[in-house]
Formats: structure tokens, C-alpha cells, sequence
DNA sequence: ACCTGAACACCGTTCAAGT
DNA sequence: ACCTGAACACCGTTCAAGT
């Protein structure tokens, strides 16, 4: 893959993860990485095209971390580890999930983008049901899709509500009282 | 107050509900309303002006109707009844809670909105610690504030990931799942 | 008091033209 | 294969000018 069109998804992610999908601009790329913004439309036809891979990337890189996760040594840690990526982000010039804000732009999004959004949603929820199965029954969680979805949706919002606060200790904050009401195991 | 800011004041919050404050067009909302986009100057001198009038107005039609629910039969028909303006939004076209959409926008907005949207969280939370209270020892809820922040956060995270989806159900999940654990009384 | 047209620097997109 | 300049219709904003 050509070195430009690796600068523009660096630099497009990391201004999602920032900005959100309607704040990413072709010609603030183009000036970032040096080239015009015609010549992002070469390697991405369309903002929805950029978009997409965007997401796509993210989805498989956030699986191939979740694997390695789920050979940790407690199904608790596993959790630990989980709950970090999204901590970190917030620690990372306050940014958010790269899916996450996204979704709150679900509206504006290009069908293709959404897809891949949606995926993003379905793998992690999918990684989270089955940790809370090998959980099982010490969980006695009775509905672990629901559940998983549950937790997948409640860390979401809190590093929404933390962010809108630039303030990270939110985050733990909520989390701490996921943990305490036995949302979250651990 | 004249009637085109009022129809500036409902033309904005509709479209920001639905596609964020970036998306907020002030030609569009001319269209809509029938007058050029300069004269929306004339009421909003800015983009933010606008913004934060919005969210202003939000919290304060949010804070009465939160200060009729307190007076309900039971603390938990407290929450049904909190729980139901949520659900609401996501009938009502896939929409969002106007300082929710905004927080993930947290980094585009300028900073006198980004005030208007932490008060909308402050009032949210302090309600809901106080509904929290009144059900202690009941709930034995030790961090009470925390509890608060944890709460709302789930449930904009729940909202946030339905409205990803435009699956409405996938909120009812997340919060049923909430009350299961322990989270939300009920 | 309220509205407008015209201008400015921005945006994504297209496309013919360059190397 | 990869990049660009110029054009198009958009955007928020400003301001002099209208009523």
C-alpha cells in the first residue's frame, strides 16, 4: 500500500477520533501530509469511501487486540484490559472510540460508513458475550447478549459523558459503579 | 419573543437532534423557515449563539419536567418515567438527546456551548442522586454521586448505540439488562 | 426592528490536464 | 500510477444597504 494513502488514514482516524466524521476535511488532510485534496479523492473516491475503510480498519485492529486479550490469565482481567482501550483514548487528547462518535453521527453518515459502524458494534458485543460465558455460572447472567450489549453500551456512554467533560476520572468513576452494581464483573 | 427566533429555536433543535451541531446549517434552516440565511444573524450573531441558546433551553424544559417527576408515586416509577424521555427521542425519527449528540461533538463546539451542555449534565445527574437518596438505605448505594454519573452515562450510551443501529429494542435490552444487575432500581 | 444581497474564505466533488 | 488547478455548489460570517 502507498506510503500517501497510509499518511491519509493516519491522519483522517486520528481527526475522527478527535472531530467525528463531519469535522473531517479532505483539504486539512491534504495540507497536513502535503499533497492537494484532489489527490486524496484518488486513493478514497469519496469521503464515505474514506469513511468506510476508516471503520473497517479500526473494526480488525480492535479484534486482532481483543484475541490476544482473551488469553489473559483471569476472566476479570480480560475486563481490565477491555475497560483500558477505552480509557485510553480519553487520555489521548480527549478523544472518543472512532465507532462511537460516529454512531451519535448515524444521521449523516453514508450507508457504506454505517455498515461498518455497525460491525464495529457486532464484534465487540460478540467479544464480550463470550467472556461473560466463560464467566458462566458464577455470573448467572441469564441473558448474555443482552448483557453484553448492556456493558458495550454503558462504557460507550460513559467515555461520551467523560469527554464532554474532558475529564478522564469520570470515566473511572462510572465504571467503579458499573463494577460496585455488578454490571461489569470484577 | 418574535415568532422567526422561535422558529429558529425549533427548526435548530429538530436538526441538531437529528444530525448534530456540525451538520446545524443556517441556510438550511432559512429554507425551512422562509428567510435568508443572513437574517439568522441577525437573532444568533453566531453559530454558537444559537447552539448554546439551544442547550440552554433544553436543560431548563428538561430541569421541569424532571421537577414534576420527583413528585410521583414511587422512586422507581421515577425511573420509568426518566427512562421513557430517552426512548422517546429514538421514536421520534432516530433521535438524540440534544446535549448527548453534543458531547461527542465536544471538540467542534465552541466553548460557550460546551458549557450549556456540562449544566444539562450537572442538572441530570443532581436529579438523579436525589432520586437515588430517597431510595436509600433501600438501594445501599455507598457513592451515591458516582452512582448518579454512572447512570446517565448508561443510559446516553444505551441511547447512543440504539440510535447506531436505528433499533429502538436495542435500548430496552441494555436497559432491562441495567435493572437486572443492579444498576437502575426497578 | 428586522431583513437582504453580495462578498469572503471555507467545504466535497469532478474532471481535464499534467508527470 | 499519481498528482494538480480550476470550476461547481455548498458552508458560516460580515456588512452596507434596504424597509
Amino acid at each position: 500500500m502507498s506510503d500517501t494513502r497510509q499518511a491519509i488514514l493516519a491522519a483522517a482516524r486520528s481527526a475522527v477520533q478527535a472531530r467525528g466524521y463531519n469535522a473531517l476535511s479532505f483539504r486539512e488532510i491534504g495540507k497536513e501530509i502535503g499533497v492537494k485534496s484532489a489527490s486524496i479523492h484518488y486513493h478514497f473516491p469519496t469521503k464515505g469511501d474514506l469513511g468506510a475503510e476508516l471503520a473497517r480498519d479500526y473494526t480488525a485492529q480492535g479484534k486482532a487486540y481483543l484475541d490476544e486479550l482473551s488469553a489473559c490469565d483471569s476472566a476479570v482481567g480480560c475486563f481490565d484490559g477491555y475497560l483500558a482501550i477505552f480509557r485510553k483514548a480519553l487520555e489521548d487528547d480527549n478523544r472518543m472510540c472512532l465507532c462511537g462518535i460516529m454512531a451519535a453521527e448515524q444521521h449523516d453518515l453514508p450507508e457504506q460508513v454505517r455498515v461498518e459502524v455497525s460491525r464495529f458494534t457486532d464484534m465487540n458485543v460478540a467479544w464480550l458475550e463470550s467472556r461473560l460465558e466463560s464467566l458462566l455460572p458464577e455470573l448467572r447472567a441469564d441473558a448474555p447478549h443482552d448483557r453484553a450489549i448492556a456493558i458495550f453500551a454503558a462504557i460507550e456512554g460513559a467515555q461520551l459523558v467523560a469527554r464532554g467533560r474532558s475529564d478522564a476520572t469520570m470515566y473511572d468513576r462510572a465504571i467503579q459503579s458499573y463494577r460496585a452494581s455488578g454490571l461489569i464483573p470484577g
